[in-house]
RNA sequence: GCGGGUGUGGCGGAAUUGGCAGACGCGCCAGACUUAGGAUCUGGUGUCAAUGACGUGGGAGUUCAAGUCUCUUCACCCGCACCA
């Protein structure tokens, strides 16, 4: 006998509909759980990395519900983005078209699957009411300095025919689109994220329920470094060139200084010099270079004389200034000074360019000499060559050195990041529009809040050539300026799409609210979003700029909390023949297919059954059909045992061997689900349930049905029942009805195990020799470990193994084993 | 190079606190029921020269006892990567 998933599910999934089982509202009467999955983009169908990042969000939403949490668990789209403007180029179809025909289609296959979301709560970041107040995000940053245009130097994808955030080239290649990434010189908005490098930060250590690698990637992306900026004198003129360095130890070690081909002093420097020709024809050489080549570690180091020499202000050197491919403009002050010995990339440069290799730093052990070195001494040592700074270590140079520049007025402390700022604006049309007009008399002036939002014009043409539609557009770009009345341009860049989901977490806890982006109340009761689910790939771009937000939002007074996800899991990858699933490869399951085969509820067991969340799932279509197997035993153990249900308490005093072993099996079951659903070990949880399954089996079919304890099965069945419901609400739900309930399970509470149930009155303990496993008896649980010794030293095997010798030592391990050490 | 992680049967995985390695499932083998089985139920299933020995990537160490702790080494995966 087979159930009837299809039916059942359908039945349960307009039930659920119909009643609104899943709405919810704040309830101070009960604490608050938020929890939270990453939001898809729409692109048209559900893949099975959606599945389980759902169905792990559903399970973990169900059982708190069931602990009695007022739980907020919402869901929302992703929406704006290229994917539906390509979309567009190619088949005509609008974006606004596209993108609302794939929610329809994504939605009902959520709903299919039976996750438990308030759709109520439901948001679109590319809705009219929605990106209001991505535009009201833009004003507040902008209001207080953290939104501003400039000109710069930026990631441009030839094919998405945008800009792009250094967060989305990934090795020189466009994040979306994989093609190469190169370089132009435009006027940009960013937000200035740099000043919050340091909050982000510090603010990584109070991350508890995060996982190591996100903070470690974080860590890294920010990129902190601690050391000097030092200016060195252009020789022969007053001119100064600053530079940036970690190593103030090894500034008697300079011997040459670089500078960056792109800095913006360089052609005023080489003016008029000899060297001027081949330095120009360097330069453009060097940006020729893709940015993959010139990134690369192994990338030779070239460089080209300028004819400038500078002046070590510590000791009053002529030193030579040149241009070097492996020096980035955008990093510290884009000048370095060359230290060959101490560092690998100068002795490389040196070597090939003949610069002289001066010692300043030697190893306690050894004592290196220059002619003979093969590669840079970067360890701690002793100063040398170094004036009054010799002798010490070079820690404590460091210090000194830094104190004595500033003493000078030669230099500073600084902290550098690797962050930089965000670049926000796309050229675009399917995003947010950035809310500024240009106006011939007031300049750059912002969109009231009244006004908001700037609606994206619908009638627009999409070629796929030259610039955004929306700059082509002439009803958009031309009007007036909200400050003067006179004639005005609009800005027509829209927003990167991260910018819409740094705050997508806060609308959904006031999602109706068209005053503002959320209430203050509603935040104060729902955030911070207890748990957070999603891909690992997000590490870097949406949780670092979500981070941001809230900083920004905390800030300016409208969130009380500093950091929006408390916990965050990321769940591996779902995976085929030990990769990535890809149209390309062809080794996609669609969870459509697997749906209508074998029912949402066998797609969710599995999917948390076949491996821990954090780990990477391999895809198996065998296990998926135990898992529907197993669904189906406990349907049949149920449908028969049904009329047992009885209210009838059970009589503990009176329990046969058999039902003891049941109840033990349950109870133990109920604490075992209990503690891994807290710690998320879903796998493990759903094993200990087979377990009790195949208790009831061993009960039940060796039990005379005459012998039956009613009140024993009833306890097992609904525990059964129960336990299941957040992994497979429906089948659970349809044999909750069957069994004569008219509640929604959702709404029972939690099983509770008997402490009584758990106690035995006999355990099995190991007994070893000298380590080694002899036998294995039963005892009481509650013998003292004298007893216990007394116990294993009476076993006929362990007398035969310790015969004629000495024993040594015994050791008792309380309800665990006897080891007795004999020589 | 730096940072994070993983390594356990034929496979996915379990062992949460140093205490029976391999729970649970897949696969495989056998049996029962059956006209039939790709249904169901029951039993078996780490390896080997098999009353025993060996076994958690390798090597050492601590311990009565190590998958778990320490040191060392190897392999693979992920992220960052010429950041001065």
């Amino acid at each position: 006998m087979r159930y009837d998933f299809k039916a059942i599910e359908e039945k349960w999934q307009k039930k659920w509909a119909e009643n609104n089982s899943f709405k919810i509202s704040e309830d101070t009467s009960k604490p608050k759980y938020y929890a939270l999955e990453m939001f898809p983009y729409p692109s048209g169908n559900l893949h099975m990395g959606h599945v389980r990042n759902y169905s792990i969000g559903d399970v973990v939403a169900r059982y708190k519900t069931m602990r009695g949490y007022n739980v907020l668990h919402p869901m929302g789209w992703d929406s704006f983005g290229l994917p539906a403007e390509n979309a567009a180029i190619k088949n005509g179809t609008p974006p606004a078209e596209w993108t609302w025909k794939n929610i329809d289609n994504m939605r009902e296959q959520l709903k299919r699957l039976g996750f438990s979301y308030d759709w109520d709560r439901e948001v679109a970041t590319a809705k009219p009411d929605y990106y209001k107040f991505t535009q009201w995000m833009f004003l507040q940053l902008y209001k207080n300095g953290l939104a501003y245009k400039k000109k710069s130097y930026v990631n441009w994808c030839p094919s998405c025919q945008t800009v792009l955030a250094n967060e989305q080239v990934v090795n020189g290649k466009c994040d979306r689109c994989k093609s190469e990434v190169g370089k132009k010189d435009l006027e940009q908005w960013f937000f200035k994220i740099t000043d919050y490098a340091q909050k982000l930060l510090d603010d990584i250590s109070t991350l508890d329920g995060w996982p190591e690698k996100v903070k470690s990637m974080q860590t890294n992306w920010i990129g902190r470094s601690e050391g000097a900026e030092i200016k060195f004198k252009i020789d022969g003129t007053d001119k100064e060139l600053t530079v940036y360095t970690t190593r103030p130890d090894t500034i008697f070690g300079v011997s040459y200084m670089v500078i960056a081909p792109e800095h913006p002093l360089v052609k005023e420097l080489i003016a008029g010099r000899p060297e001027e020709k081949k330095c120009l024809e360097f330069i453009e050489r060097v940006q020729k270079q893709s940015e993959i080549v010139r990134s690369a570690t192994d990338t030779e180091k070239e460089g080209e004389f300028t004819g400038v020499y500078m002046v070590n202000p510590l000791n009053n050197e002529k030193i030579p200034l040149y241009l070097a491919n492996y020096v980035f403009l955008d990093y510290g002050t884009g000048i370095v000074m060359g230290v060959p010995a101490h560092d690998q990339r100068d002795f490389d440069f040196a070597k090939k360019y003949n610069l002289p290799i001066r010692i300043v730093i030697q190893p306690k052990d050894s004592n290196l000499k220059s002619e003979e070195l093969t590669e840079a001494f970067a360890a701690e040592g002793i100063m040398e060559n170094s004036g009054q700074f010799d002798g010490l270590n070079n820690k404590e140079a460091l210090k000194k050195i830094i104190d004595y520049v500033e003493e000078k007025g030669i230099g500073n402390r600084k902290v550098n990041f690797r962050l930089r700022d965000w670049l926000i604006s796309r050229q675009r049309y399917w995003g947010a529009p950035i809310p500024i007009v240009y106006c011939e008399k007031c300049g750059t002036v912002e969109i009231p809040e009244s006004e908001l939002p700037v609606k994206l014009p619908e009638n627009v043409k999409f070629t796929g050539q030259g610039k955004s539609p929306l700059s082509e557009c002439e009803e958009f770009v031309n009007t007036t300026c909200p400050k003067c009345g006179g004639p005005a341009k609009r800005e027509t860049d829209t927003m990167d799409t991260f910018v819409c989901s740094s705050w997508y977490y806060l609308r959904y806890c006031d999602p109706k609210n068209d005053k503002m982006p959320f209430s203050k109340e509603s935040t104060d009761y729902w955030m911070n979003v207890d748990q957070y689910i999603g891909g690992v790939e997000h590490a870097i771009l949406h949780l670092l700029y979500a981070r941001f937000f809230t900083k920004v939002l905390n800030d300016l007074g409208y969130v009380s909390c500093s950091e929006p996800f408390k916990n965050l899991l990321t769940q591996g990858m779902v995976l085929k023949d030990g990769t990535k699933m890809s149209k390309s490869l062809g080794n996609v399951v669609s969870p459509e297919e697997i749906i209508s085969k074998y029912g949402a509820d066998t797609a969710r067991l599995f999917i948390l059954f076949a491996a821990p969340p954090e780990r990477d799932l391999e895809w198996s279509d065998t296990a998926v059909e135990g898992s529907y197997r197993f669904i189906n035993r406990v349907w049949r153990a149920v449908i028969e045992l049904k009329d047992c249900i009885t209210d009838e308490k059970i009589d503990k005093t009176s329990l046969t061997d058999g039902e003891k072993k049941l109840r033990f099996a349950v109870n133990a079951s109920i604490k075992k689900v209990t503690e891994d659903f807290e710690r998320f070990s879903f796998n493990t949880a759903i094993s200990s349930i087979m377990e009790m399954v195949n208790a009831l089996y061993q009960y039940k079919d060796n039990t005379p049905k005459e012998s039956y304890n009613n009140a024993v099965i009833s306890e097992a069945v609904t525990t059964l029942v129960k336990l299941l419901s957040p992994f497979i609400p429906h089948v659970t739900q349809e044999l909750w009805e069957i069994l004569g309930m008219d509640t929604d399970l959702l709404h029972e509470t939690w099983c509770e195990y008997d402490e009584a149930a758990l106690v035995v009155s006999e355990i099995e303990i190991v007994v070893q020799v000298n380590g080694k496993i002899k036998d294995k008896i039963m005892i009481s649980p509650d013998l003292s470990q004298d007893e216990m010794k007394e116990q294993a030293m009476s076993n006929a095997k362990v007398k035969e193994a310790i015969d004629g010798k000495q024993v040594v030592k015994c050791i008792a391990i309380p309800k665990k084993l006897v080891n007795i050490v004999v020589k």
